[in-house]
DNA sequence: TCAATTAGTCAGGAAAACATGACCATAATT
DNA sequence: AATTATGGTCATGTTTTCCTGACTAATTGA
């Protein structure tokens, strides 16, 4: 059961929170990411963490996921224009100290 | 073993999230908060987990104890400037979608 | 045709976070 | 002297998160 949260920036922060989100996202503003270039990019990183934390940011509506029909047919996750608006905030948490 | 952050962001992140931290950090805003009061004030929490998040705050600079010698003596947490550089970041939080 | 790359899933276990109830010490109130 | 409020700690158990290794399946290049 989810229940709505307590606090409004409760649920931006939980979207970004978690072993792997926060380098995910990351790397996600500087263009669309792929899985296994992610795997290989995160170090300590698993398939299955990634894969979860994917499914998820996904199911926040941080990124969207693409089928891209070229050769080598692949999978792209995009910032969606949500995941873009946290953008200026993401930044700000990383000038603080 | 804390290992250092691999993205700016994350230690930040990891600072504001768990499930009680937002909203004690929200109450901080207002002003001085106190273990017994924040029992009352947010439902669904216990004083071991309450402790540990004031524990933690604290130690990450976030938070302040301050021993009132005032009738009746008590504990006060306030924001402390590493806190309040958070404000901003968090009200944006609060504010996006 | 075989091997590699793509992008995953699944089961099981370990580790971290969280909750519960008992207990404790000091100070103030009745 | 007993009770209440302060602010916790401790041991234990549950729940959530994370990791590991095996497995799958389509596409592609040699």
């Amino acid at each position: 059961m989810e229940n709505e949260p307590a606090c409004p920036a409760e649920g931006l922060l939980k979207m970004l929170s978690g072993k792997w989100k926060p380098q995910i996202f990351r790397l996600a503003l500087d263009g669309p990411v792929r899985f296994n270039s992610l795997l290989r990019q995160i170090e300590g990183s698993n398939k299955q963490s990634v894969a979860v934390a994917l499914k998820e940011m996904e199911e926040h509506g941080l990124l969207e996921k693409v089928v891209v029909k070229l050769k080598p047919l692949h999978i792209e996750y995009n910032l969606s224009e949500k995941g873009k608006s946290l953008i200026s905030v993401f930044r700000q948490l990383e000038s603080l100290i």
